[in-house]
DNA sequence: TATATTAGCGAACGTCATTCGGTATTGACA
DNA sequence: TGTCAATACCGAATGACGTTCGCTAATATA
């Protein structure tokens, strides 16, 4: 009997990894990650199903790093703001930004597959709990308890997944920090901090806990 | 001199409407839409330069009347958060998961094309000034006078290509109620109502206005 | 009516992801 | 150590697709 060996298997996926960086999805192709990777193109297919599901394993590791070091960012920030500030920058510029252009490359992946793909939302599950636990843990005041984090990371999550849309056309127009800055001002009232105008809101706060 | 015709220039674009409704971007075919149409393939590319050319012009008129629509129906709400609520349903809920499938259409396309088929973003522009404006019509008090509005419908406008892009996969987990609650939430207290606890809201309200 | 332009079309091209058939390597067992 | 069976590996084929190429024939213009 023969077995798989390890090493073809990373083989192809760092050429792969590399293909997806520099061409997105679309452009990468079978034959060029098979050559980069020093096999045939068919025997890619004795190591993964089909070119998602190598895209998917490519994408996975990579992005949970990228959340459990954000996750960690945002905990070194002492007030609200910073910590929202950092979270939404991670998730809205740094990331789908990053050089390597693997976030463009997934929603390109995602918006080719179709339903019989059979993707498996877990990461998009695991990812959404994290931000709602961060938003939870930045929150403290009593006046955000009623919130639903979970619906509020749900949101942050398909913002994150239009800015790696909107990437791939190399036409943002760089609105992305306002768009930050408006959400974290939004979000900041949650704790009745952060407001605008100091004066009125500690008026309106001092009423409200009284 | 022969004459490009009317008729066979209409009669793509509707074929291309249903072929792209039933089977989104990345498997409707040209073939089919030609046969659709009554016309060969190669005819198409007399009337339209690409796929990409043609679904845009399928979208593009149908896209403007939704909004106008949307427009109109958040100008016929009274409070601010009837209206916030109109207009995120529409652009985070029935827009995107009409029935003919359009949004995810387009998602499909634009995630699929290279910078090089320079798509022309004013549509995206248009939409935005129009949502700002919508936007800033509805919060009349002082409070919400320093918002960016233009930065707030550019995140709206991220979020709806993500709903978009994830209908696509039909694994939406109807948290989009919640995320639309929330945001009009966090969006309300820009004009200073909105409150979770409208009785306490109103004494603030009272005191806000005295 | 003559002519130039071009709509229209069938066949071909180039590119992909994926599959097939055959070969030969190799782990397990005698 | 030798045999066997499972299967990694590979070159060639398959099937789809967007798009292009040549050719034919329709038609606006003069």
């Amino acid at each position: 009997m023969r077995v798989k060996r390890q090493a073809v298997h990373d083989a192809i996926l760092l050429a792969a990894e590399q293909e997806f960086a520099e061409n997105g999805y679309v452009k990468a192709t079978i034959s060029k990650i098979a050559r980069r990777a020093g096999t045939a193109p068919s025997n890619v297919y004795v190591y993964f199903q089909s070119k998602l599901e190598i895209v998917l394993a490519v994408y996975e590791p990579w992005f949970k790093r990228q959340i459990l070091d954000l996750e960690q960012a945002v905990a070194d920030k002492t007030t609200v703001e910073q910590k929202l500030t950092s979270l939404l920058e991670g998730l809205w510029k740094y990331i789908p930004h990053d050089t390597r252009g693997l976030t463009t490359t997934l929603v390109q992946a995602l918006a080719t597959a179709t339903p019989q793909d059979k993707y498996n939302p877990e990461l998009l599950r695991w990812t959404e709990h994290k931000i709602a636990q961060v938003l939870s843990d930045t929150f403290r005041s009593e006046s955000a308890s009623s919130v639903d984090f979970l619906a509020l990371a749900h949101m942050i999550m398909f913002t994150f997944d239009g800015v790696g849309l909107r990437h791939n056309l190399r036409q943002s127009i760089n609105r992305e920090a306002q768009m930050i800055t408006e959400m974290v001002a939004l979000l900041s009232r949650l704790d009745g901090e952060g407001e605008k105008h100091p004066d009125r809101r500690d008026e309106l706060e001092h009423q409200l806990t009284e």
